[in-house]
DNA sequence: ATTTAATATCGCAAATATACGATAATTAAT
DNA sequence: ATTAATTATCGTATATTTGCGATATTAAAT
C-alpha cells in the first residue's frame, strides 16, 4: 500500500476493521467453528479438518491468537486451543453496534434515496 | 498465496469470510458510516472526510459495490452512493448467527477448558 | 466552443497475506 | 538411547491489497 494510512482513521473504525480482518479468511472462520463445537481442540484436530498444511494452519492459529480470539496452552507435544469468550463477546458487540446504529439511523429518512 | 484454497472451504464459511473482508479496512467502515449518517452521499463528500486520495476512495467504493453493500447511481458529473439495506441486513444476520451459535454451544460445557 | 468539475479507471510501486516445505524443538513412546 | 509424534517457526514464492498520480470521460458552467 505504499503507505499505511490506517492510523489516520478513527480508532473505532480501525478496531471494527481489525475484528473483521481476523475472520476474513474461511480458514479462520472454520477454525473458530471447529473449536467452538468441541470446546477445545489440539492443533492436529484442526489440521485434520482443514484443507491446508500444518504450517499454514499454525499460521492462522497464530493470527487468531494475536487478535485475541483464541487462547492456547501447551500440553506435552500438543497445543490446546480454546476460544476467548470475553474477546469473542467484544467482537460480537462491536459488530452489532455498527449494524444496529446504522440501521436505526436509516429508519429516520428511508425515502429520498438516489439509488 | 501460491495457491488459492478458498474454494475448498464450506460455502457458509467462505461467505462469512467475504462479508468480513468487505469491512476489513477502516476506510470501508468509515464510508459505510458516513453514508448511513446522511442517507446518501456523492463521492466527493466521502473523499472530503477520508484521509485518502480520490482515486483510492473510488477504489474502496467499488469494492463495497462489488460486495453488494452499496448501490450507486450517476447524476450528471456526480456519483451518488447509498446503502443496500437488504444486503446490509444479510451481513448482520450472518455475523449474528456465527456469534450466537458459537456462544450457545459454549454454554453447554463451559468448565473443562485447557486455557 | 472552452473551461471547469467530478469521478472512474489504468498503471505502477510497495506492503501484506497466503501457502508450503523444511527444519528445529520438545515431549512421548519404544 | 533412539525413534516417533507434535507443533512452531523460518525461508521463500506467489497472490492480493492498498495507495497514488495521471489520464480519460462525461456533464456542467462560462
Amino acid at each position: 500500500m505504499a503507505q499505511n494510512k490506517k492510523e489516520e482513521f478513527k480508532k473505532s473504525d480501525l478496531e471494527l476493521a481489525d475484528f473483521a480482518k481476523a475472520i476474513s479468511h474461511p480458514a479462520r472462520v472454520a477454525i473458530l467453528k471447529t473449536i467452538s463445537k468441541k470446546n477445545m481442540c489440539i492443533c492436529g484436530e484442526i489440521v485434520d479438518v482443514l484443507p491446508l498444511s500444518q504450517s499454514t494452519v499454525s499460521q492462522h492459529l497464530r493470527e487468531l491468537l494475536k487478535a485475541g480470539l483464541l487462547e492456547g496452552t501447551v500440553d506435552g507435544t500438543k497445543s490446546c486451543y480454546c476460544i476467548n469468550w470475553k474477546a469473542f463477546a467484544r467482537f460480537s458487540k462491536g459488530f452489532n453496534e455498527f449494524f444496529n446504529s446504522a440501521k436505526s439511523r436509516a429508519e429516520s429518512f428511508e425515502k429520498k434515496k438516489c439509488c
